[in-house]
DNA sequence: ATTTATAATTATTGATTTAAAATATTTCAT
DNA sequence: ATGAAATATTTTAAATCAATAATTATAAAT
């Protein structure tokens, strides 16, 4: 069983967090590895039974989650893991896409020049792992969640920042939750390889309309 | 003091709503009117003394707030009401903007007639509260958020609805809350013309330019 | 005999109370 | 005036109590 106590000394943890919030932390873990399936309810005496904590910070741990929109509450009925159709999936993408578009929008128009060569260099690790004969799949996802949050961050904006973090939560309820998928990867570096030059010629408009290509594809890739 | 307990016969009311719902919005309610200040520390024993319950609903119902961006939650500490700077506001001001606007592109591309019509209808009803000699401010205002809200609800996507609705909250944490000012009544009006036309003509993208500077016009009054 | 409706039981959530831990404040000594 | 210790306040967590919904069993009717 997982140890949740904070056994560290809390003199020593400098970001000390709450229980709940482990707690939350947890429940998503096990949400996005599908040990607990959407649609199936969750039980919270069993839950703080296994955890070995009260019921009171799974509780206030769950209503972090529903917030979050991974988990719905029924009064009186508790809690169970959120279903997303394809219907939602699909509106979920849709929001993903405007907003990031929009970010990298803001990042071509304000970005300092630094910032602007931040991008450009994680762009080139992105081209060095999609080297053809080369290519090394896990690290060419793992930069580009890089340079997508990277941007995001640069565009300086913490409620969209916030949102979009959530509306990925609720993309990795799906079962092909992968924003990228492995079959496309030289068409999805063409298309980051526009958006950059995009950027680099501070071309809002342009680097607008590229994202949303790039998100578009990744859409129609996935259905 | 406010009466809290559910005294209503549980049998009749329809959608029973728990406990820390309702004070979530009790204290939403007195933070959108000042009666607590943004920066000001919620001192839970207080509140659920003053209104006669427990702290752990209370503790909820933060959390879910909290969820919101109303409040601000650090550890070891308690809740604050949220202070949003003048950045925070552009911020989201820019994002309900983008939102909404991209809502309106939806509803000219994919909307029924009939809620064409619907909207056409509502729009009737905001150039009657404006007319000149008769107008109607309360109603005015009444109408076009209504208008607004319609148009959501017709564009069909939960997860945007609620991310409007959270920062439609957000914004209300500020003095200067009002989307619409009373000084412009005759320009917004022009403003939701222009929209409505392009709407008609199911012109997606000129619908979306439209709304977009319908929300820049209300940033630069607000300013 | 099978199915449906109703009543009683059980299990689970919702809310309160109580106890423990951490932080802030005040007081006293240097 | 500054710093440390003690006190008080406030949050966090656990345990207890209450209310409601789900289930099961029983009975009646077709």
């Amino acid at each position: 069983m997982t140890k949740l106590a904070n056994s560290a000394p809390p003199s020593l943890s400098l970001a000390p967090r709450a229980l709940y919030e482990d707690v939350a932390e947890l429940l998503r873990q096990r949400i996005f590895k599908r040990e607990m399936e959407p649609g199936s309810w969750i039980d919270e005496l069993k839950i703080a039974e296994a955890y070995g904590i009260s019921r009171t910070p799974l509780r206030e741990a769950l209503k972090v989650l529903a917030a979050e929109g991974l988990v719905t509450m029924k009064v009186r009925r508790g809690a169970y893991v959120t279903e997303v159709s394809e219907q939602d999936l699909s509106d979920v993408y849709h929001l993903l896409s405007l907003l990031e578009s929009d970010a990298a929008g803001v990042v071509a128009a304000q970005a300092s020049d630094a910032q602007v060569e931040e991008l450009k260099a994680l762009h080139k690790q992105l081209e060095a792992a999609a080297r053809p004969g080369k290519l090394d799949r896990q690290s060419f996802f793992e930069i580009n969640e890089r340079f997508h949050m990277r941007l995001l961050a640069i565009a300086n904006n913490r409620w969209r920042d916030q949102m979009v973090l959530d509306l990925r939560k609720v993309m990795k309820l799906n079962r092909h939750n992968s924003l990228l998928k492995s079959g496309r990867i030289q068409e999805s570096l063409a298309e980051h390889r526009a958006i950059m030059e995009a950027l680099a010629a501070r071309d809002a408009s342009a680097t607008v309309q590229r994202m949303r290509e790039h998100f578009r594809s990744g859409l129609e890739a996935a259905a």
